[in-house]
DNA sequence: TAAATTTTTTGACGAAAATCAAAACGGCCT
DNA sequence: AGGCCGTTTTGATTTTCGTCAAAAAATTTA
């Protein structure tokens, strides 16, 4: 399934603006743990993840790796504090498994904007989407303990459990990886 | 100072837009505890804030009552996971003080996307303020403890503290009413 | 395959914050 | 002023979780 196929899933895009698309953007392989992007930079690319499995992290002020997302198949990522508003970023972006993945440039998506106003609605609803799934991880962990944290891992997004490692799904569920290692061994 | 004075300091929005929305928008005062959107409802009004401050919030599964966001002068507000997508929302807004907000439905808004494409990529920018700070305010909140928390709110929302309750202030931050009033004497 | 590295688990302990309950404070009304 | 309401503070106790440290398991590398 290619991206565009991904997006005429929720939203209807007509087959001109479809060909800008593709033919701006391009396919490349990545090998696991290979660095997309990294704080400080403007982010300068949005990625589709075809394949494979993507994590957006930050340093906090203690020095403190911690997880904001994990993008895997059929998502875009990007440093979404940057892309758009062309500042530097606050985040690193990262590969955690081969990846196959789509990019396309700022510079290219900004001509497409303006030659295809849908494109410009179509990015709208892409951050609709990213914000609605911030919020809905907001109010999960919000006032939550930790197994009730766990179990929103377990029931939104159970795949990151087996294909990511504890320490990156603790950090992303803001508890430590002894206290995830040990709710997980007391209910299977 | 109205809404398309404020969208310019960070938009640059043509006469004939800016005219658009004004014409489409109305200005309506209310009194403090008003409720402006339930739970259940697909939200139809987009508001801005001209004089006053809202609160954001729904009831979780243990029945808590947890504010997600306040807006205050000069911010829009709508139930972000309703309006746009047209679908039942999980958010109450109120309105906590007295306010004059200038309001506008789904249905004109649309139309005026429709008739200006600017205006779609104004919403997009618009979105995207509001991805940030909820991204901002989470990486304050996540891995913090309490006395952390309250820092971000002193540094980043100080006016909260003069106009808004502790016990929602204390939600907000995702710690208890208790725990925030103690923390607020121990050092001023 | 063995050695080395990384990841996960386990244990003991202490610190932080939630909970429950009650008192103090402040504003508002008559 | 006095009484009533909602809000904030204070106190005592319990629970949860983080921290530090080390062992066990799994994965990678040579």
């Amino acid at each position: 399934m290619n991206f565009i196929d991904h997006i005429r899933t929720f939203f209807p895009i007509s087959d001109a603006a479809a060909e800008e698309l593709v033919s701006k953007s391009r396919l490349a392989s990545f090998s696991r743990h290979s660095l997309l992007h990294r704080e400080g930079d403007v982010c300068n690319v949005l990625w589709f993840v075809e394949k494979g499995i993507v994590r957006w992290y930050y340093i906090d002020e203690d020095g403190r790796d911690i997880t904001d997302w994990f993008a895997s198949e059929n998502s875009f990522v990007t440093a979404f504090d940057s892309f758009f508003q062309r500042k530097p970023s606050r985040y690193f972006i990262e590969t955690l498994e081969d990846c196959d993945l789509y990019s396309m440039t700022y510079g290219d998506l900004e001509s497409s904007f303006n030659r295809f106003p849908e494109i410009d609605r179509l990015s709208r609803v892409i951050l609709l989407q990213i914000l609605e799934e911030q919020l809905a991880k907001n109010s999960a962990l919000q006032f939550r303990k930790a197994s009730q944290r766990y179990r929103f891992i377990i029931e939104k997004h159970p795949d990151l459990l087996r294909r990511v490692s504890l320490g990156h799904i603790a950090s992303y569920l803001g508890i430590t990886q002894e206290t995830l290692s040990r709710i997980r061994a007391r209910r299977s």
